[in-house]
DNA sequence: GACTAATATGAGCATATACGCATATACTTG
DNA sequence: CAAGTATATGCGTATATGCTCATATTAGTC
């Protein structure tokens, strides 16, 4: 299934282009705040401390990554979680940063 | 063991960061380059079609990032993927892009 | 249609970083 | 220790992008 035959530049631009977008703080802060469900924008800019005009903003390049789905409810816009390989994503990178810090402490440990 | 308490916003810094270096396709393919196995700056240098400058600084970049390892021998210097979560981590975004296109495809193929 | 609320967007500024050029460092060999 | 090879780094420039402030747009209400 995965291929092994190397990829053309063109897809690692994509590919780059998608690690870009998961590289902002305030961005992954939105994606945890929609882990739960899905929020309405006065909600994530609760939830996270942003200003209305930036996380607009940041909601807007996680829609356009198909990231995030968007859904107009009369006034209010509600955004979720679009992609699920997010989620192990997610948990790939933490997973990867815990083990690297538990090697850190340990070579003070001993 | 996957922890469901919010990331701290240091935490989220660090992956954060950690996405940032995967986010340049010159490092991607670099990346790409070792997958076949330990290899020195010259060599990457020749895979990649880079300048030897840019692709030390690259080298540098993703080895503080824990992602490579760093060997001497002698006068050359061999780089290797230290961190293996990178295969799995690539091809679940290179699978949810796939998906992605070929949902765009069959939006016209109807 | 005027008014209000929720969200999006235009413009400007500040910062980060990738790249190229030149040069420095580290190691080997004669 | 002089010369050559492999790799790293200092510096300047160009570009991308995050943030803020102000304003625009869209939709509901009176």
């Amino acid at each position: 299934m995965a291929k092994k035959i190397p990829l053309t530049d063109e897809t690692l631009d994509f590919v780059a282009r998608r690690f870009a977008v998961l590289a902002e703080p305030m961005r992954l802060r939105l994606i945890q705040a929609l882990f739960a469900g899905e929020r309405n924008v006065n909600a994530l800019v609760e939830a996270t401390g942003g200003t209305q005009a930036n996380i607009s903003r940041h909601l807007q390049t996680l829609t356009q990554a198909h990231i995030l789905s968007r859904r107009k409810e009369g006034l209010q816009v509600f955004y979720a979680i679009a992609d699920p390989s997010i989620y192990k994503l997610c948990e790939l990178v933490c997973g990867s940063l815990e083990k690297q810090f538990a090697k850190q402490a340990g070579a003070f440990g001993r």
